[in-house]
DNA sequence: CATGAATGAGCTTTCATTCAT
DNA sequence: CATGAATGAAAGCTCATTCAT
């Protein structure tokens, strides 16, 4: 905004330190506030954890809900970026890709639990522009698997009326890993639940003369 | 201690005064913790939405930890009470019986869906005997609609190789019309929403010699 | 005040009830407020001890600071009524006069540790005149001793240049049971307490010639 | 952490006004404790007493409780240091340096008898280990009086059966002229209780041989 | 007499934010 | 850039007191 994005190499090295700070700072946002919820988690405890001053925070971000803020769109940003990469490794196939994207997404969140359940618990926090931000986010993540169902139509495989809906039904069981992690811990892994919520939306939408031909997706 | 409490008529209108009393506090906090969050209403405010002093507060609830208990307690108790009539209503059939309970479930939700995202947004505020209530109230709370699965599986109706997952995905699938409200709204009805989720479902569970006796409800 | 002290039954008897009342209170309040400090018992607290209403209280107090000067004077009062029965029935020698006062003083005091202690504690929180009430109360409470110095000193017993002094240091002794218990206790019974006490401050005030006569006072 | 503390200026420096602050806060404490007794005295009026804003407070001190914790062992600290002073000027004859121990503590209390009650007053407030350290300083308190008995028992000066208790009792005749203040000073100064009660003692302690060569001590 | 629901001022404590260094 | 001492508004909660019943 300030300066022309020159190639002076100290404006570089100033720009890398100043994402580092704030990469080191978000990290530690969000340790604490996925643990805690971030009305439990003052900014005191922000800085200490990151092992800075509390000044500081205030020369990488606007205050508390912009951290907030900062801390989600991160969380979202890295599903964003892990779940394509999976998707493409699973070749051409609609249906692989699909699977792809929705076995990708759990992982993703198996990972960072916590994280995603931050989007849930702490977005009314947000004002109006950064719940939109978020909405629109959300969005984009579930992007892959409406592409995947997308081409499967296209391709004859599935019959789903209603892509939408369909695409973020997949987002939300695989949000309901972290969400309700408390029940579905009881009676399976991450692995088998992946495999039967998998079979069970193919069984919905998978064209009947399809069925044998990704018997090994429906088994169960 | 003094006499038989059932018996007393002053101690009953005590009781019954008492009663209405909680309701009241109990709605107005409810109102405002669905609105902004219950971080971001205080004792006071909830004193003043209800008309009374904080001090009165503190007759009828431990505390702000209590009173949020309270109200997700209430919120949980309502819809364990309204579904069940639902089911009653639609039958012997356990197909019929299991989209009345779908139905039920979001028509609840829908009449109260910021109460709905509470649990979602607040449960995380709870100590821990609390979360263990709610998650116990939730559960009790699917329990329709593991029923009704368990009916059609014995009758030969469903082939669901994981009950407890499919009557676990139908309560998210009813929370998900409060919790991504915004995003559905854009395309579809309440109605709508409840016909799409159903026939999605039901594609992927019914028996296929079955399919054409509900068609009605596969019907998009 | 108001009505003449008839002789009208009816009237004793709600004098007497009152009486008990004002008893039943002071006793419930006593209780807490020696083991508790005044600050920490609330009228909520008492109320409930004595089996009451809050109301009630203020039926028969003006308020709390009433409540608590009269607790006060009530553990003074009982201290007065208990030594001056003791000093009688030591016969008429003023040094077994004097012992007998304090050994009784001590004795009270013992029976009621705690509440010998809220004066010294509590005395504060009271207004100016409840404290000189209290200071007045005190000085009373010290006169059979001052008295016994007196007439041993008339009888040429003793050899106490300031009475006065002498008679608050044995009331301060006594008192000290109380408020050091937790220092004496460690080496010695009440009984050693008040041989060891009364044998020092003996060996101060007996003219020397009576040493002899009252060595068993000043054995240890 | 970063560097050996006790090099950098900068860190001195900011121990020594952390130092000022903490002496500031406590002096402004004690003043409105010893007045008002520690439960009629806010944080705010505290804050206020200082000339700082509340929070600052919590930055020294753990809260009201450790607060009045560090007003009484400050007052403590303050007779534990001055009174070994006085009695090491006393010489080295065991009868003088009791009676200077004597003078002396009750010098310092006289200089600040309101803050020598708070300990009577205010101990209860405190929990169990603020109590268990109050206790141990005062015993640490009244060492020099019972060393300097010990000498003159040694020495074949007194004939004190029970150190311990003679000891305490010089201790409490020393907070008499505190706690009973409202009393002694009708009849007497500063100069006058001390010469009266160290006359006293003297005459149950010397033994008899003695009393001619601490004639000037036992007279009044 | 007796009750106890109701009040609300006032308490202790926390923490987002600022700013002199 | 970075610090962290300082601020002070606002929170949850208590409890002496009142008064309609």
């Amino acid at each position: 905004m300030t300066s022309a994005p020159t190639r002076d190499p100290a404006d570089a090295a100033k720009r890398a330190r100043a994402e580092h700070r704030s990469t080191q700072l978000l990290e530690a946002a969000a340790r604490l506030m996925e643990r805690d919820g971030s009305h439990a988690v003052s900014m005191q405890a922000v800085a200490a954890e990151a092992g800075v001053s509390v000044g500081l925070i205030y020369r990488y971000f606007g205050g508390k809900d912009d951290l907030l803020l900062a801390v989600i769109v991160g969380v979202l940003d890295s599903f964003a970026t892990q779940v394509p990469a999976a998707v493409e490794a699973a070749g051409e196939d609609p249906v692989h890709r699909l699977a792809a994207a929705f076995r990708s997404f759990c992982e993703v969140i198996d990972e960072r639990r916590h994280a995603a359940v931050l989007t849930y618990r702490e977005t009314k926090s947000l004002d109006e522009a950064g719940r939109a931000r978020i909405m629109e986010l959300e969005v984009q993540t579930s992007e892959p698997l409406r592409q995947a169902l997308r081409d499967g139509v296209d391709a004859g495989l599935f019959d789903a009326p209603d892509i939408d809906l369909a695409a973020y039904d997949l987002l939300l069981l695989a949000h309901a890993w972290a969400l309700k992690h408390w029940y579905f811990e009881r009676s399976q892994s991450l692995d088998t639940y992946v495999q039967r919520q998998l079979a069970l939306i193919l069984k919905a939408i998978l064209v009947p003369g399809q069925r044998k031909a990704y018997a090994e997706l429906l088994a169960h």
